[in-house]
This record gives C-alpha cells, sequence and structure tokens, in this order.
DNA sequence: AAAGATATACGACTTTTGTCGTAATAGCAA
DNA sequence: TTGCTATTACGACAAAAGTCGTATATCTTT
C-alpha cells in the first residue's frame, strides 16, 4: 500500500489539523478562506478525496464529521523534504542549509534560531 | 511578467544544464533517460515549453539547437525553497534544519557538512 | 410534523503536467 | 541531386489537481 504525498492544497488542510484537530469541514474552510477566495465544496471535496487517500480519518459528529490526519506531521513533512532535497538540490542537504543561509529572505531571528539548533546538537549528541 | 516557477520534469533539465550547459535536446535526452523510460520527443516538447515560458534560452547549432538556462541556479533554488518552507513548514526555516537532523535518511556525512558550514558562518560573518 | 438551514455526495469542467505520434524540415552522404 | 537520417514543430491525449453546481440527506426549530 503506497502512500501518497499531499498535494499543495491538502498540505494546507493537514497544517491547520496537525495544529488543531479534530475539525469540521466548516472549521477548516473557516481558516482556508481567510487566505484565499474558495467555495466551501471546494474545501469539503479535497478533504472527501484525502480521506479515500488515505491522508486523513473521520468520525460522525451530530449533522457532520470531525477530521483528524492519519500520518504524524514529522513523517509526513520528512518525506516532503526528502523528496525536495533530492529534485531540487540533488540529494545534498548541505547545499539547501548553504541556501538558506544565504537566502535574504530569511530573518536573523531564523539565522540565529538555526545556529541555536546546530550548538544544541553538538553539546548533546546521539538523539 | 511574473516568473514561472519549473516543475518537476522542468527542474531536472534545470539541474543538468546548470552543471554542463550549454547542451542540445538530445544530450540533455541521454542523460534525463538513464533515470526513467521516456521518449524522446517528451523531452524536447518539455524543453521547448520551457524556452516559451522563458526558463531557457536557445541559439541554433546546425541542424539543432544549444540550449541555455536563463536564471541562475541559486536565484531558482532559492525561490522554490521559499515556497516549500512556506507550503511545508508553515514559513518556519528552522523548522525546516530540524527536521533536517532528525532525518533518518540524512547521512552523518551529511550532518557533519552542515555543521562545518554553520561554523564557518559563525567565524566569518557578513555575506 | 413541516419548513428551513446546513452537510454531504457526486458529477462535471478547467488547467496543468507529462506523454507521445506524426508530419515537415534541414543537413549529410553517396 | 537524391535520398537517408536526425531534428524540430505541432497536435492530441491521459492523469492529476482544483474548482464548483446541484441534488440528496439530515438536523433543528417552530
Amino acid at each position: 500500500m503506497e502512500t501518497k504525498s499531499p498535494t499543495l492544497a491538502e498540505l494546507e488542510i493537514l497544517n491547520i489539523l496537525w495544529d488543531k484537530e479534530p475539525l469540521t469541514v466548516r472549521e477548516i474552510h473557516e481558516i482556508v478562506c481567510q487566505n484565499k477566495v474558495v467555495g466551501y465544496t471546494t474545501t469539503l471535496k479535497i478533504m472527501q478525496k484525502m480521506t479515500t487517500k488515505g491522508l486523513l480519518k473521520r468520525t460522525p459528529k451530530g449533522k457532520s464529521h470531525l477530521y483528524f490526519s492519519n500520518h504524524k506531521k514529522e513523517e509526513t513533512r520528512g518525506r516532503l523534504l526528502d523528496r525536495f532535497v533530492e529534485s531540487t538540490f540533488g540529494g545534498s542537504a548541505a547545499s539547501l542549509v548553504m541556501q538558506l543561509l544565504g537566502n535574504k529572505n530569511t530573518t536573523k531571528e531564523e539565522l540565529n534560531e538555526i545556529k541555536e539548533i546546530i550548538e544544541r546538537m553538538e553539546k548533546n549528541p546521539k538523539s
């Protein structure tokens, strides 16, 4: 059983669920349409397909359903990251980090945060 | 004039060109079809569309054309990275690095390389 | 119980991406 | 020059992603 990776629209919904699940279609849609113009049935349809694909689970709740993500955030993000490093940086995670550090759109705060993460790992190996 | 981002198949061709340009369709195709089964006209068509989109340039060379990438590697990768951080890690580059460091698929060599990059940046600010 | 509101199910349509077949063209070789 | 080969141009098609309209079902409220 192959686990299909989420598309962009699906990922948007997953990110919301990982933060606030469980939620109804209506609740998700309220959040989604704060960022872009899109109809309710579009959100509904995407979530239905995600359920079929195994990306979401759901349970009846009164007239509607409560939705849950079906995979851990880290697992999904890790898979997407792998694919991205492969396709965009020829498999070199180091190149990605280099680009990130030289990237004008990465803020100083982010850079400092990244450095702290590395330092923390240095002092506390394993994990 | 919006600059469209490359798709997956387009990115594969760009990665080859950034390394070895200029190349003909035939030369690109030879490399591409080492990794997957695909017809020559498919590669040709994709490169023609890329030229129309402004991702590639070309000049006649005898019977065929020589192709060049039209945007710097770092510029394109930076844009793709921004989008990826935004869509997959909610805009947090630090989260991405964290995931990278915890990722089982990232080798020890890569990890060390990443740490060295950071250390080098620490000692040599600016850039 | 009937009416209205809200959710779901489902089909249809559009755009994008990737695929390739085929015809026309241009260079090369005999 | 005549024909062979390699390249291009172009149209067509399939699958995936995203969009929405409409019909059906299900609560809720009076």
